[in-house]
RNA sequence: GGCGGGAUAGCUCAGUUGGCUAGAGCACACGGUUCAUACCCGUGGUGUCAAGGGUUCAAAUCCCUUUCCCGCUACCA
């Protein structure tokens, strides 16, 4: 017996930070697609996915919500799985980042690492120049010393663990230059080379001592493992692997041999850095082989920017699931997602495209095929052999399809692929529309034309449901079983008059797809939002308090230090090399000071002129984007980074002293 | 600021190494049809191919300049 060959692929593991919007569950979708169509190929699939649930943000949740951090995430990587398994997502193997063989082997991998050096222990603030009172990368230094001052640095701070990139940057840039597939798309793979890679790494800070929540250093306690190691070894951990070969059998010995290396890794392009950097070297540690191919794909989007649940306008799947149907929600995000760029996604666009394409292409065809096969020949079409040139066109292109889809699919093209699909149902269309089959019915001399024209539609949409499983499985098997049969073998795609002669069809057609008025779309959507916006206002309450990590405590004379006074603006100006930086003239008692600050997305440079606000004096002069900037204006920063200018209370004269 | 990618029909976008009157889908209009979920089929664009210049027998496609968008990245005292 042959081997079958193999097919491994992952998605990126969720964060259980909060419920999935439609565009994490793409990312599953998308995955599933392409995992079912490798299995429609005879291929072995291995399809992964789960849940990402160590980290800072998640033990400030818990304890918000007054839960342990493990009740958090059951309830979320629950909620996860959910929707997952409701987008009828074929996954092999859903891991959890707390499962207990996962943590084990990840404490295994850090300790090898560190062993063999790998991984070493340092300092995580950096160097330090104690006359600057600042702090630096070991790669900012000029000549191992202060690039300010000149002087002697010391590494100071925080003890944590790193990972030696440098050892590993030219074996990944050879690697990357060799095998051009790796990174997908192409223009990625730049962004990683000409940011990253070509200016050269720094050391990977990869261990925390200021939270719990996380997988701990097994050999220093207090240290806790960075949850991007963490996270990524789920791709090997989830088959079993085991650093010294000693599992404890959780798993089947051979799932790691036979999957690894993995032929993709399916992520969002925004962590491409972790999957495209951190991770390669990771294996290469570990001595292990890189995956084939890691494609960053694009995200889905809303209309009107960044979805917000205070806005209560976040698409989730199970709200679009609930007024289209699961197929037509998978196929609207794999049809309207291009391969590079964004997607958007709107309540329109989702009505428009289940309306042309699935309820009167797709759903229609179904429907008036079978519709004629009843009315004029008792519900069996066969073939008679009355054929006749026109028959031609429609099955080249229907015994051609599947080539076509298939060469999409190795491109990851799947919007392609599933327009190809269609093609299909739309040349059928006009097939009726060319044959006349009402006409044929009206004469009992043409029965047996009318019976081969049916019988090769009926072919045509077989085949067509057939490579239509990969995407929308559902609506497959409900149109094979409307006609009585079953799935056309892969390797049968390029024959044509496989439908069993004598079948009959279902009786009753049964509506594939409804038709959606937008209105009524729209006025359900709206009372969505509604319960959207009330169900999150505690929500809401909790995002306006924001947790920060509290620093250690200083003396009253370290408070006495700093200087501050109300300063007013008297002029303003852009840095024109700078996207970020303003820079004022600020006025402070006589004396006029220019002070850069990092808030031209906030403010513009007219509307700051005449402020009064609150200012850091006696701060070091620096230059900032080569301009000089000699204090400090005192911002507050919400959670999304947002900075609002500190002003007095009541008015008050420029210079006046805040203590 | 550095690197990269864009700018093509009302909308979303295709246009491979320069080469036949610049295309597809959606929307819209008209015509046809009635088996069907008022569906399907056909026909319809005067588009400055962002602007300007250059190379060429020939440029949406190559080169230069400009404007505007987007991505990654840096500065954020």
């Amino acid at each position: 017996m042959e081997e079958k060959k193999t097919f491994y692929l992952t998605t990126a593991i969720a964060y259980t930070s909060g419920k999935p919007h439609i565009g994490n569950t793409y990312e599953a979708v998308l995955a599933d697609s392409i995992a079912r169509f490798k299995r429609q190929q005879g291929y072995d699939v291995r399809f992964q996915t789960g849940t990402d649930e160590h980290g800072q943000k998640i033990e400030i949740k818990s304890e918000e919500a007054g839960i342990t951090p493990k009740q958090f995430v059951d309830d979320v990587s629950g909620q996860i799985k959910g929707i997952w398994d409701l987008m009828n997502t074929s996954y092999d193997k859903f891991i959890r980042t707390t499962d207990k063989y996962h943590e084990k082997q990840v404490q295994k991998i850090f300790k090898k690492l560190y062993e063999q050096g790998d991984i070493y222990k340092g300092f995580y603030e950096g160097m330090y120049c104690t006359p600057c009172e600042s702090f630096f990368t070991s790669s900012q230094l000029v000549d191992g010393k202060c690039p300010d001052c000149g002087r002697e640095c010391q590494p100071a701070k925080e003890e944590a663990y790193f990972l030696k990139l440098g050892k590993y940057t030219d074996r990944l840039i050879e690697h990357i230059n060799t095998h051009p597939d790796f990174i997908q798309p192409e223009s990625r793979k730049n962004e990683m080379m000409n940011n990253f890679l070509l200016p050269g790494l720094q050391d990977l800070c990869v261990s925390r001592t200021s939270f719990k929540w996380g997988i701990p250093v097994d050999f220093d306690e207090g240290h806790v493992i960075y949850v991007w190691i963490d996270a990524l070894s789920n791709y090997i951990t989830g088959l079993g692997y085991d650093v010294d070969g000693n599992n404890e059998l959780e798993y089947d010995k051979d799932l790691f041999a036979k999957f690894w290396p993995a032929n993709l890794h399916l992520i969002g392009k925004d962590i491409l850095r972790f999957h495209t950097i951190y991770w390669p070297v990771m294996l290469m540690a570990l001595n292990l082989p890189l995956p084939k191919q890691i494609f960053g794909h694009p995200w889905l989007l809303q209309n009107d920017g960044k979805m917000s649940k205070s806005k209560g306008n976040v698409i989730y799947a199970d709200e679009l699931v609930d007024i289209f149907g699961v197929d037509a929600v998978r196929y609207f995000v794999l049809h309207e997602m291009p391969f590079e760029n964004d997607g958007v996604v709107t309540w329109e666009l989702v009505t428009e495209r289940v309306n042309s394409d699935l309820a009167n292409t797709l759903g229609n065809l179904v429907n008036r095929t079978i519709s004629m096969t009843n009315k004029y020949l008792g519900g069996i079409a066969e073939d008679k052999g009355s054929t006749e040139p026109v028959d031609n066109e429609l099955k080249d292109l229907v015994t051609s399809a599947y080539k076509k889809v298939a060469g999409k699919m190795e491109a990851l093209r799947v919007a392609d692929a599933i327009t190809e699909v269609f093609a299909i149902f739309k040349r059928c269309n006009k097939y009726i529309d060319e044959t006349e089959p009402w006409i044929l019915g009206k004469d009992e001399s043409k029965k047996d034309r009318l019976s081969t024209v049916l019988y090769n539609l009926v072919e045509s949409i077989i085949t067509g449901a057939s490579l239509l499983e990969p995407f929308m499985p559902e609506t497959t098997c409900k149109i094979l079983s409307q006609f009585n049969t079953v799935k056309k073998d892969i390797n049968n795609m390029d024959k044509f008059g496989l439908y069993v002669p004598g079948t009959k069809v279902t009786d009753k057609p049964e509506i594939l797809f409804a038709r959606h008025d937008i209105k009524e779309v729209l006025e359900r959507a709206e009372e969505i939002n509604v319960k959207q916006v009330s169900a999150n206002s505690k929500d809401i309450e909790d995002e306006k308090v924001i947790d920060t990590k509290a620093k250690p405590e200083i003396t009253f004379s370290d408070f006495e230090k700093m200087q501050f006074q109300v300063g007013e603006i008297i002029a303003c100006e852009e840095v024109k090399k700078s996207k970020k930086l303003l820079c004022s003239q600020v006025k402070i008692g006589s004396q006029v000071k220019q002070i850069v600050s990092g808030i031209k997305q906030y403010y513009k440079a007219e509307e700051m002129v005449g402020k009064k606000v609150m200012v850091l004096v006696n701060l070091k002069p620096a230059k900032l984007a080569g301009v000089l900037s000699e204090g400090m204006l005192l911002c507050a920063e919400d959670a999304e980074g947002k900075l609002a200018l500190v002003s007095p209370e009541k008015d008050m004269p420029a210079g006046a002293e805040i203590c």
